[in-house]
DNA sequence: TAATCTCGATTACGCTTGTAATCGTTCTTG
DNA sequence: CAAGAACGATTACAAGCGTAATCGAGATTA
């Protein structure tokens, strides 16, 4: 069964998804990722720490420093976050939100066909 | 050109939905609508306070209570919302967004028919 | 008229978040 | 060895948030 998530904050979203994408990284390397951020790196460890505290992130000691991993699958918190937001934003309707992500999205020709082929399987 | 818009919190989107949806209406007749939310009146009555201060809600006194209005547009809350979720949780790319909720979503025939249709007229 | 009820306004309070700075310790380098 | 660099841990601190309770003024009712 699913365990219970721990809530992501907006920031700290910023910092899982690098950690989501390199599966193991130094506090370096996400300061690094982040660069164009604007943030210090004092604030990128804030964040890295309060993970590590709130349980979404691993961590084993490499010498001096830390390599964290990903505690929690991203999959699952995508899914947590998506459900929240459409049930805050769009009521829990989906159908109005596809429709409005959609209309309002840049999408590539493969993409718009790849949904195509979705849409054509989907069964009521 | 749009406004900055205030930032609304996860709470105070229930309210916004009830107002929006409504049109215009007392404090009573949110508290009402959000009966199921397991909310005191005490609570229902801050988040129109708050939202009123934030500029969200604009009022006018009828007797001795007010009648709320919306002050901002909910598409432009929804288009705002939707932007920050998208950037947050997909990194700013649609389509997997579209393929996660497709997936997920329980749609109705009709519903289906009118996202293939939405689709078969978009362009890359 | 006095007590009560009801509104919105104000205040409360602990937790989370954004955004760091400081501390203590260890590693490096002169 | 001494001074500085680099880490994570701890502390800071104001805003925002969830969740109400209290206050003061007017309306109602006994």
């Amino acid at each position: 069964m699913a365990k219970k998530q721990p809530r992501i904050s907006e920031a700290e979203w910023e910092a899982m998804r690098v950690v989501w994408a390199q599966g193991s990284v130094t506090a370096q390397q996400v300061v690094d990722a982040l660069a164009d951020h604007g943030w210090s790196p004092r604030t990128v460890k804030t964040l890295l720490n309060r993970l590590k505290t709130k349980g979404a992130l691993g961590y084993e000691a490499r010498g001096k420093a830390y390599v964290y991993r990903p505690a929690v699958r991203m999959e699952d918190c995508v899914r947590q976050e998506s459900q929240s937001f459409l049930d805050r934003v769009f009521g829990g309707a989906t159908a109005p939100l596809l429709a409005h992500f959609v209309q309002r999205a840049k999408l590539s020709k493969s993409e718009i066909d790849e949904l195509r082929k979705i849409l054509a399987e989907k069964r009521p």
